[in-house]
DNA sequence: AGCATGAATGAACGAACATTCATTTATTGA
DNA sequence: TCAATAAATGAATGTTCGTTCATTCATGCT
């Protein structure tokens, strides 16, 4: 059998001149790749072809920075939620909060915030629900960040409760509540973009915390 | 090359005796088997071999019955999709409603009943509803669904708020708030049902009609 | 009984996939 | 200036997947 041609010595046109970064940032970079890879075309159809590709590098290099396919995708959910997780703790991280309506406002501010960022976070998010159930990991990782969403919101609502002396309410049953109306607040935008906007998601968020704590929230 | 040496015609002891049956008896029967691999493996390791092996039938089945893999999926997408909204139509298809508060409970019955089928159902529904961004046609359906249960569920909302003359109540944005809170239970019950348990979550969506119609519900 | 029909089977096939690694190339230090 | 080192590349590899179809066999009809 004739082995192929060498190619040519010549520079090719559609030649890319190599570029050398430093671990971290490629890391950084396939993440990015990834998480757009998922939010455009699912989380099956993501190869490393497509990851690499969206990213302007070959295709050997996700498996030289992450070991493996299965790697990559579980640092790419673990971003995604420390990112969450980060922005929830500059909200109720300090134990101490200033001023309870404030933070209340924040928070679901922050929530159901805008940003071309989110909407592909929150693609990448259910991604990863969906396919829970199966893969441990995936679930260890999900459950964990709710279950610290679930502390620092109970322990909002417990002082809410504490300072507006509200009778009849439990803290852990409207915080559980709280957080469930916002998945599916998000599943809602994600899946049915139509039939809800974030303003009226917002509307509907705000309406549960003022049927909850009256005195809190305008 | 010399031929593979013909199978021996006595009976193979693993040999089962194949059975016919009806084209519908038979797309039910991988219709259930997708379902079941789905909730246990997830949609992404889903594979025609796997589908057909826990039906107990031949590899090409799937594919003579239902044209393509994409078609069975979509199909017990539909599947899962028609059997909640016949359930839901059995309690809101009417437009008569002989009691109002009777009919809000058989619905937060219904939406939050045991059963280990509704289990494995929230698996596929939500693994579907994770790429569903990707594939339009899951869209279509899950979207579908969920407009008939807006529709129904506001209607329902909307004669309550008249027959108990409930003030400052927008029935649409209480329905749209009392789906989403059912779905992130669900959510919740499926990703983590350490924390969450039906009766807990029940509690949790009885919370909220009961505060919106304190007059309908013990 | 014998034949016609079509459901059922599973080996075979090509496409697509993750992964490997020999080679190339940028960067660093002597 | 020139090795030495490490990052980056992409052709090649082995595996797995969905799909096909020649063959087998159960069933109902004549």
């Amino acid at each position: 059998m004739p082995t192929a041609p060498p190619p040519a010595a010549v520079l090719q046109p559609g030649k890319k001149r190599r570029e050398v970064r430093s671990r971290a940032e490629r890391r950084q970079q396939l993440i990015d790749a990834t998480i757009r890879c998922i939010a455009a075309h699912g989380l099956s159809a993501t190869t490393m072809q497509l990851v690499t590709r969206e990213a302007g590098l070959s295709l050997g290099i996700a498996n030289l920075h992450f070991r493996s396919k299965e790697n990559l995708l579980t640092e790419t959910l673990r971003h995604v939620t420390r990112e969450y997780n980060e922005g929830l703790l500059g909200i109720l991280g300090n134990d101490s909060l200033p001023s309870l309506a404030a933070t209340l406002e924040q928070l679901l501010d922050f929530q159901l915030s805008r940003g071309v960022t989110q909407r592909q976070k929150m693609a990448v998010w259910f991604a990863y629900y969906g396919e829970a159930g199966a893969r441990p990991v995936y679930q260890t990782i999900c459950s964990a960040s709710d279950r610290l969403a679930a502390r620092k919101t109970e322990g909002l609502f417990e002082a809410i409760i504490s300072d507006g002396q509200y009778r009849d309410r439990d803290a852990r049953q409207l915080a559980t509540g709280y957080l469930a109306l916002i998945d599916g607040l998000w599943l809602s935008l994600l899946v049915a973009p139509r039939d809800l906007n974030k303003t009226r998601a917002k509307a509907v968020a705000r309406a549960y915390l003022q049927q909850a704590f009256p005195k809190h929230i305008a």
